[in-house]
DNA sequence: GTGAAAGCGCTAACAC
DNA sequence: GTGTTAGCGCTTTCAC
């Protein structure tokens, strides 16, 4: 019984009858009074339609604001022509990320889209994988994972990671020079004069958070400091976390004269908490970052960070994950870009004069 | 065969031989005996499945570590369970966005997916309406439009924008008061004595960017000060056509002694520019933003601004979004939420005491 | 309880 | 040049 109101039976019944359903190639070639592969040829520009037929239906898909579905179109073609990006949850270093992605995705003929776990990370560890099984070789033909929480992701695509899990070894990823960056961070205080340095540690599974400890106590070893290990407080990338450990750094009797954090957040915290107790910066207490967020250069006072080049790192895992999935073999699957020590005004030598 | 740890190796003993694609439905039907219904029932945990076929199937699932392709499964269904967010570029104010919009997301079912025009909006206005064409019915069952450059989208399915085109009528909206905002921002400045005030506009395809213009002139003729459109120069919302517009401003003599910007990052470009041209704030030139963004409060001086709640904008946006998928006839359509004054140290009396 | 078969919107052989 | 046909991986009647 042809009962069903469908937006196929209503264009069925004649020109012109706009549906509420999205506009199918179905209904542009009966439209057109074509085949639907006539449409298809049309649309991705095959050889074999003659010119008036394809103008004839441009003019139809026009009319009917016609767009291809990217999900028949995946479903069909092995390739989808979009790059996924997996973020554990939006904040400044996963958005400079995402800036550096949508850099090097212009003019590739790539699109670009994010996922973000929510922010859900420590009750869903893996969840990358998962996405990425769901994703790969259907809707994006490579991704990129921020931070991952995982090791090794069996995919069926090419994957990237930037600043990846401890372990990674099969998958190429894109990091900077954290050993270097947190060594030059910690010196630099070395050099001001302080040896009791705190610091407060990133996510234990990321192999940049565990290198920029190993920076900063392979800095004091170097100065002959032995490190306190009473004033290593862990953070986990998140300021309220550091926040908590900056409280117990620097609310305690002998407290450290400076703290190297080894991230931004995780220091801009530390100055919040050192406002609040009064400890003012860098008079009293010195603080180094890690990052150069855009936010690090406008605190109170401005931060004296670890600069690596987050959009760069961005711009570069996409780069490289387009060549692997174009099938070339990439000169370098791990690349390591360098990281520069940005002077600002959140640290001063120890017993310095005031300014 | 022992020691076999690839299954889908071992698998591709039968036809449709293929090493590293995904795994599929009907690998897992074939491994496990039964048909691809039966995978399908069971994953979907539908009636009609006796408990040890069930137990069987999701023992290979697990085994293969097989996961529902996302694309095969929207193309059958209309239901995607997904909700794209659409955004211009991944900036501050579209970051708070996302992290609303994943308040939202959590526990509800549903997944979240950002799509950025990666900036590139100048060049394609209207690229809201493409995605959404493409995506909508098939990949996403709504979407959230954020600050989009369209008026009208005849979308296949619910859409909600946030910060709207002028002259959007159909669609819902969610967004601040940004007339009454830039009415207390302005008032402010007056209440401190200043009537030589400047404006740096926002993007004029915008409701909010208009309604803060209006807010800042019916202040001012509220306070008896006729407005010297000289002193009223267009930003963009752009950081850098902000930093322009400022140093005609504040280069020139006869400068405004204070300047209302139509966003956080506009005001931020002025304390830039005015820390450039040597323009000491407060104490020669207020500065009020709009916004409210992380940043703004880091900033040197710390921003006075009028708060915007973006973050539960992006949150409200999504719920709404949600019933209008699920269905459900919201109360309103059109949400606007409060805006307060946060007073911090960018705005002083005009020729008040040295602090 | 389970399987066979149709079909979502699209593309790519291959016919005509 | 253009149409016909066969699926991509999945869900869902409807038989058995």
């Amino acid at each position: 019984m042809p009962g069903a109101p469908r937006g196929i039976d209503d264009l069925a019944a004649g020109p012109g009858v706009r549906s509420h359903r999205r506009v199918t190639m179905q209904q542009v070639a009966v439209e057109a009074g074509v085949s639907v592969s006539t449409v298809s040829k049309v649309i991705n520009s095959r050889y074999g339609i003659s010119a008036a037929t394809a103008a004839h239906v441009n003019g139809v898909i026009e009319r009917l604001g016609y767009e291809t579905s990217l999900v028949a179109r995946s479903l069909r073609n092995q390739r989808t022509n979009v790059i996924g990006v997996l973020v554990a949850d939006f904040e400044p270093f996963s958005t400079e990320v995402l800036k550096g992605a949508a850099d090097a995705i212009r003019d590739s003929g790539f699109e670009l889209v994010a996922y973000s776990a929510g922010g859900r990370v420590d009750e869903h560890v893996g969840w990358e994988r998962r996405y990425l099984s769901r994703l790969m070789g259907t809707l994006v033909d490579g991704a990129v994972l921020v931070t991952p929480t995982v090791t090794d992701v069996d995919s069926d695509g090419p994957v990237v990671a930037i600043d990846p899990h401890t372990g990674s070894t099969t998958i190429p990823t894109v990091t900077a020079d954290n050993l270097q960056g947190a060594r030059a961070g910690v010196r630099h205080l070395l050099q001001l004069g302080h040896t009791r340095i705190g610091m407060v540690t990133g996510r234990v599974d990321l192999v940049s958070a565990q290198l920029r400890e190993q920076g900063f106590r392979e800095a004091l070893a170097e100065a002959g400091v032995a490190v306190d290990d009473s004033l290593v407080v862990p953070g986990a990338f998140e300021a309220d976390v550091a926040r908590e450990a900056a409280r117990g750094l620097l609310g305690r009797p002998g407290r450290p004269t400076a703290v190297f954090a080894a991230s931004d957040q995780m220091a801009l915290a530390v100055l919040e908490v050192a406002a609040e107790l009064g400890i003012r910066v860098p008079h009293e207490l010195s603080v180094v970052g890690f990052d150069n967020i855009p936010e690090s250069a406008l605190s109170d006072p401005p931060l004296t960070t670890v600069q690596q080049p987050i959009r760069e790192m961005g711009r570069d895992a996409v780069a490289l994950l387009i060549e692997l999935i174009e099938g070339a073999e990439p000169a370098e699957l791990h690349r390591t870009l360098g990281t520069d020590l940005v002077l600002r005004r959140s640290t001063r030598a120890l017993g310095g004069t005031p300014s």
